[in-house]
DNA sequence: AAGTAGTTTAGAACGATTTTAAAGTAAAAA
DNA sequence: TTTTTACTTTAAAATCGTTCTAAACTACTT
C-alpha cells in the first residue's frame, strides 16, 4: 500500500504536506523524533513547511495510529514510528531512547485494570545511566 | 527523623521555604502533584512562595531522591512522593495516575542492559481508557 | 464549474519552566 | 560574636515548545 492509500485509509486527506511527512516517516524504519527533528528532515529534503502544520500533522498521525508518542517527561514531545507495542531504555541524562522489542520483556503478572476501564497498552521503561 | 534532619541528610540547607515544602510533602502519604498544586497547598497552609522557588525546590528534592518525577508526556511535570519503585495506570484522556505497587507486577524476563550502562529503575505504565 | 469543508500558514498568544540579578539568609571562619 | 562566604529566594523578564487565529488555499463533492 502506498502512502496516499495509507492516509486515505486512516481517514486523512492526502494533502501535499501530509504526503511529504508520510514519505519521510512511513518508510518502515523505526525511529524516534521531535517536531523540530522532522522540520529539519523536511528542509533537507528540499521542502519546507510551517511548524504549525508539522504539529497539526503529527497530532493527526498520532490520533490515527500512524505514529506513536512516547511517554517521557522530557520537555519536548518525542514521537515514534514503531507503532507496535514495545518498550524503551531511557538514558535520563541525555534523553536517548533505545527500543526494546515486546518479546524481550515478559510481564508475568499484571494488576487488575480498575473498574470501568480498559487496558490501552503497556509500556515498560527501563531507566539506565552511564557506568562511571 | 524529622524534616530538618532529612534535608540535612540529603545535603540540602534547611531553609524556611524548604521546610514548608518538606512539611507538606514528606508526611509519608503517597501523592501525585504539579508545581501549581503544591503552590496552592502552600497558600492554603497560610504561607506563600515564589513559583521560581517552588520549581527550584522540586528540582533539588528530585535530584536528592526525596521525591520522584513521573514519566509522562503531559505538558505539566508531575511529581510523586512515593519514592519506592512502583508503577502506574494512566488515563490518557484525563491525565489521572493511579499507583500500582511493585509486587503487583511481575517482570519475568528483562532485556540485557546496553553495554556501559546500569539499570536505574524500571517503570511500567499501563495506559487505560474509560469503557464506553 | 461552483460550492463546501477541511487544510495550511505566519504570526500572535499561551503556559510551563528557567533565567536574571539583586536582596536575603544560613553556615563557616575569624 | 562579628564577619565573611556561599547558597537561596524573589519578582519580573525571558525562553521554549506548542496551540490558536483568521485569512488564504486546496481537495473533494455536487
Amino acid at each position: 500500500m502506498n502512502n496516499k492509500e495509507k492516509l486515505r485509509k486512516a481517514g486523512l486527506r492526502p494533502t501535499k504536506q501530509r504526503m511529504i511527512i508520510a514519505d519521510i516517516l512511513l518508510d518502515g524504519i523505526n525511529r524516534h523524533f521531535t517536531a523540530e527533528n522532522l522540520q529539519n528532515e523536511i528542509n533537507s529534503s528540499g521542502n519546507s513547511m510551517s511548524i504549525a502544520t508539522i504539529y497539526n500533522c503529527l497530532k493527526k498521525f498520532r490520533n490515527c495510529g500512524l505514529i506513536k508518542q512516547v511517554e517521557s517527561s522530557k520537555d519536548t514531545a518525542i514521537f515514534d514510528t514503531n507503532i507496535n507495542q514495545h518498550h524503551h531504555f531511557l538514558d535520563e541524562e541525555t534523553g536517548e531512547l533505545i527500543d526494546i522489542e515486546n518479546d524481550e520483556v515478559n510481564l508475568h503478572k499484571l494488576p487488575k485494570i480498575p473498574q470501568g476501564y480498559l487496558n490501552n497498552g503497556v509500556e515498560v521503561l527501563i531507566k539506565i545511566k552511564k557506568q562511571v
